[in-house]
DNA sequence: AACGTCGTAAACACCA
DNA sequence: TTGGTGTTTACGACGT
């Protein structure tokens, strides 16, 4: 699947303004794509169109590089369809590793075939790599070269400026393609394994762009444009979000801060074995009856038994050792990733007027972070947009903008079933959020952190006419997440349950059969009436969508607990509007502007109208004629047809409808 | 510990 | 009979 999303984005999707696909984007915008050199050669290239031949050749080459590695991989049912070559599934397995789990594989192909082919795999992988990423290397140089004499010379200033757009992006993202793919590779904890067959070491692979050059190419470029393209998340699994690396998830190596790996290796060994030591009934490489080696699902149902396992799966020998080198590496680029996110969350905040956030993460060791500590943080601290950090060991990534990084989460092995654990949809208006992550959350195979409820709900309020079948609602799950274009048996059940279940939404039927509604008064009422402080929850493990066990699942809350525990009086008045600015439209508020691709603009559209004091009273929401035929009301307390209209929301406050009403609204509930 | 929420699974009924 | 739709129950995980 991320390796459609991948080939999507190549193939440069109008709507795709981030990742991969944003170059293409911001190249034409930097005049046109492949007609630079078709229409402008009748001469020389002046420097100028030098460099945006030069910008394209790199371009393509990542395309290339992409194509090379998702070949095979364009469809979304390859699971199904088991190719006769054995690469096939072994580059399945390598780019979207739920899809094939390394059992699955170790299925297909004898431990012996598995590990030639995956070294074989991963030799070529690195060597194109590698000689990807020096050629960038020289070209960007190049570049840069040429850009400067460019500058002094070249009066269109804007155009250079574009220009200069595209490569810091072109730069950045290669750097982030290089991270990913190391990544990926080396979360298959089979990378360099034997560098004897060709493989490379990892640790061999000089980075294209080391950080303190990137850094300096930056500064140089004096660019504004705050890396748009810049990874947002660290794509891993196993989890941090780089903006807020959170505790439990940190590994112990992340305690320093430093780059430099050695050190990080270090502690972390010493981390993990007094940790053992102190705590015999848990350990790093243990969690959920699982061995989390890298590339190790190993079920130990104890620690006694995982004890036993470790010695002997992931004794001392050449293959384990290999594989610490490579986490080694991970940790590493890790590190390199934090402190940068870190340094960005810094300016965000500071350029918000906000209180400067505490030491920067990573000063002080990750896992004394608690969520916890976490929860003391002022709200002021979780700016509208910006999930609040995962708080769990397998914490997903969490796309903080749209310029997430297309490759998904789900593109790497997991240590075991896939657990991941989602920021709570609450501390973020899931309109706001889907907004900023559309993109994200179209390419990246991740699972939103919104309830089903409340995307149910976003499904119909995002149409004109706020109603939607059940198909349509089906549609609009896999058009807007990647992530429900697998098992759909399951969560479309899970939608069709969450219908009938809520009274929120209500089933109106209609000459052509049955539409849902959102009865919005229903849904601001099941927020349950109490709640504290914004605390990081939890939110669902998700069950992996090939089925396995079912975990957890929960999207818990919060803005609203952000506000109400935490005052949102002390809000600043902007950050309210923030927030009001954000929030979906209200049940009476006449369809505005929706657009029928992407309807998440819509919502914000929709502010001006969102209240009216609900004429409606809670069970006759907003219907169009057309469908107003008849109505199926689940069980129907009284109460909420005699709630007097005075207590419906209106339009200030309840311009924050989506789960973070605030708790002066909360007293409907309490209604005789 | 009790309770509520949420996601998942599953059984069942209805209907085209 | 089959598949889609809708309802309901049960369960586990998690947070309050």
């Amino acid at each position: 699947m991320m390796v459609e999303s991948a080939s999507e984005t190549i193939r440069s999707t109008p709507t795709s303004q981030n990742g991969v696909g944003s170059l293409p984007n911001q190249l034409d915008s930097a005049g046109g794509r492949d007609g630079v050199a078709s229409s402008e050669t009748n001469g020389e290239l002046n420097p100028a169109e030098l460099l945006h031949f030069q910008q394209q050749q790199a371009l393509q080459m990542a395309r290339q590089l992409l194509l090379q590695q998702a070949t095979g991989l364009s469809s979304p049912n390859n699971t199904e369809n088991k190719q006769p070559s054995v690469q096939v599934p072994v580059s399945v397995a390598m780019m979207s590793p739920q899809m094939i789990t390394p059992q699955q594989m170790q299925q297909i192909l004898s431990p012996a075939q598995l590990q030639a082919v995956l070294q074989q795999q991963q030799a070529i992988m690195l060597q194109q790599l590698q000689e990807y990423y020096k050629k960038q290397q020289e070209q960007l140089h190049l570049q840069l070269l040429s850009q400067q004499h460019i500058g002094k010379q070249q009066s269109k200033e804007s155009s250079l400026g574009n220009k200069q757009l595209a490569f810091q992006q072109q730069l950045i993202q290669m750097q982030q393609l290089q991270q990913q793919h190391l990544l990926n590779l080396q979360r298959q904890g089979l990378v360099g394994l034997q560098s004897g067959q060709g493989t490379l070491p990892i640790q061999n692979l000089p980075p294209a762009v080391s950080p303190s050059d990137l850094q300096q190419l930056l500064k140089e470029m004096s660019n504004s444009q705050e890396d748009s393209n810049k990874p947002d998340t660290v794509d891993l699994t196993t989890s941090i979000t780089t903006s807020f690396p959170s505790a439990k998830v940190s590994p112990p190596s992340m305690l320093s801060s430093l780059p430099n790996g050695q050190n990080a290796m270090q502690i972390s060994r010493r981390e993990s074995s007094s940790h053992y030591d102190i705590c015999p009934s848990s350990h790093p490489l243990y969690g959920h009856g699982e061995c989390r080696w890298p590339g190790c699902e190993a079920l130990c149902e104890d620690m006694g038994q995982f004890v036993k396992h470790l010695n002997t799966e992931h004794a001392l020998d050449d293959r384990s050792t290999a594989q610490c080198r490579v986490q080694m590496q991970v940790v590493q680029q890790l590190e390199i990733q934090l402190a940068k996110e870190s340094e960005r969350l810094q300016a965000m905040m500071t350029h918000l007027h906000m209180r400067p956030s505490e030491p920067k993460p990573f000063s002080q060791p990750l896992n004394l972070v608690s969520s916890a500590s976490i929860t003391k943080m002022s709200p002021d601290t979780f700016p509208d947009g910006l999930p609040q950090p995962p708080t769990s060991a397998t914490a997903p990534i969490t796309p903080l903008r749209q310029g997430a990084s297309v490759i998904s989460s789900s593109s790497l092995p997991s240590p075991g079933p896939v657990r991941r654990r989602i920021v709570d949809k609450f501390c973020t208006p899931i309109s706001s959020e889907l907004a900023q992550n559309h993109e994200f959350y179209k390419n990246a195979e991740v699972r939103p952190p919104f309830t089903y409820a409340s995307l149910i709900r976003q499904a119909i309020l995002d149409t004109p006419d706020r109603q939607l079948t059940l198909n349509e609602i089906y549609n609009w799950f896999t058009r807007m997440f990647a992530y429900f274009r697998r098992n759909t048996a399951t969560w479309k059940n899970a939608v069709r349950h969450n219908l009938s279940l809520h009274k929120c939404f209500v089933r109106v039927e209609n000459v052509k059969g049955a539409v849902w509604t959102v009865d919005e008064l229903e849904y601001q009422k099941r927020r349950p009436p109490k709640m504290t402080g914004c605390t990081s929850v939890n939110s669902p493990t998700i069950s992996p969508p090939d089925g396995n066990k079912v975990h957890d699942t929960r999207s818990p809350t919060l803005v609203k607990n952000m506000i109400s525990g935490l005052g949102y009086g002390a809000l600043n008045a902007s950050y309210q509007a923030a927030l009001a600015e954000s929030s979906f439209p209200l049940l009476n508020s006449p369809p505005l502007l929706h657009s029928s691709g992407s309807g998440i603009q819509g919502c914000h559209d929709d502010v001006t109208s969102t209240g009216e004091p609900g004429n409606s009273n809670g069970s006759s929401p907003r219907l169009s004629p057309q469908y107003s035929q008849s109505i199926h009301v689940k069980e129907e307390p009284a109460e909420e047809d005699t709630r007097p209209a005075s207590l419906t929301p209106t339009n200030e406050n309840t311009n924050l409808p989506e789960d973070r009403d605030l708790e002066p609204e909360t007293p409907m509930e309490d209604l005789p």
